[in-house]
DNA sequence: AACGAAATATGTTGTATAACATAAATTTTG
DNA sequence: CAAAATTTATGTTATACAACATATTTCGTT
């Protein structure tokens, strides 16, 4: 357990002790399978989620059950709060893309906190006020962007998130090309025809699930212009 | 002034009252004409700002000037502060739709309120998740609807935002049809074209820019669906 | 290891919507 | 009030993307 306070990284670091032993008594951890649902859209937040390891979608679906990935969650970043601040279920959900472990923490014991600690609070104001501006910018790329380049602002953001490999070029997440295209907002067989054309012309090498981006600059500009 | 003061709600309500003295120092308040930028995107957030009469849109624009309307704005609500939070420039812009006066408090006195204030704070937690549960479901909608659907999906919008006037039936903002267009990510020809087959159908009844809905029932079915 | 299920690949067709064009109506401005 | 500018309206064409279909390959399970 102390192995696993230590990753509560940002927000352990603020509470004060006595919360700090609360914390200690309330928390608890889980381990969840690939592609496991961590909570669904409708679902009462309780929880305050703690990524401690593995990689996790956020994702709503949509008219048709096609599904849109919203955003993806990295260790050790926190989910699963906006609902709660704002007085409401679950609109999102979550599920985990690999093997995860995830702290939970419950939500009323975090406000609780909240409410005598403000730096907790600057905490979640700053997470929020980030996450706004990701959305909206996310709002405008996904409808004004082509397809090519929501995939290759799809690559990116991935390279982003989850970092690369030791070769500097691989992308060190490994996702269907389902999953793909739900983050770029394209059907399944558009994600197969695009990232096959990028292959194609050399901009990325694809060994199956491995992403392998060969020309940085093509795919930053290809993004750019939409 | 007091007048002013007095619509500062939500907020001036939670202020100590060191800090309520404070903002009457510093708060100014500007008129800003139909059309006129408020701010823009990639300026330094210096203010909070509080709509107290008039209509405001907060837009981004896109691949090749497109403009995409991100949210709209209605007395008395606070805008502005959701980069500066995120310690960014603005990466949205506002301009008033109507005639408006805007109410403008520093925000790095704002910050130092929230500092000593906790009620404040969270009122800024709760803002943001509200804000940030609608960017996401706003993402899926634009994404994912088709056109009749995006369109009927903003005149509810515009409904809920700023009302309908007397006679329960017509909306309360005259927006031009390309306003109408960059609140739904569609072009302006195919807004008219959606609207007027609307009208065709009896489901609203155009006058210029006063548009009636007729058939409630008929327009948040065809958002419903998509 | 063998089987079934799922994921990948790719071609073809259909359709929604953008792009372009032009005219009429309305609003703004001098 | 008239001229100019903008907005609205509508038709035509072009195109990006979804839908569908069908192999082929890969993955997961017993």
């Amino acid at each position: 357990m102390s192995e696993t306070l230590a990753k509560i990284q940002g927000l352990a670091d603020l509470l004060t002790d006595k919360q700090m032993q609360e914390l200690k008594k309330h928390i608890t951890i889980h381990k969840y399978a690939k592609n496991e649902l961590i909570y669904n859209e409708g679902d009462v937040p309780v929880s305050l989620l703690c990524l401690i390891s593995g990689k996790v979608k956020v994702y709503k679906s949509g008219v048709g059950g096609r599904t849109q990935i919203i955003r993806v969650i990295k260790p050790v970043q926190y989910l699963g709060y906006r609902a709660y601040f704002a007085n409401q279920n679950y609109v999102t959900a979550a599920s985990a893309f690999e093997t995860s472990y995830i702290c939970k923490i419950p939500l009323d014991l975090v406000y609780r906190w909240m409410e005598e600690n403000i730096r907790l609070s600057l905490f979640f104001v700053r997470q929020l006020s980030l996450d706004l501006g990701v959305s909206d910018q996310r709002t405008v790329s996904l409808t004004q962007k082509h397809i090519r380049g929501r995939l290759a602002e799809a690559l990116l953001f991935l390279q982003e998130s989850y970092g690369l490999e030791e070769d500097g070029a691989t992308l060190s997440i490994y996702l269907t090309r389902e999953d793909l295209a739900n983050l770029s907002n394209m059907t399944t067989a558009n994600a197969i025809r695009t990232l096959s054309a990028f292959a194609a012309e050399k901009i990325v090498a694809i060994d199956g699930r491995k992403i392998k981006i060969i020309d940085f600059d093509a795919i930053k500009k290809i993004s750019k212009i939409g």
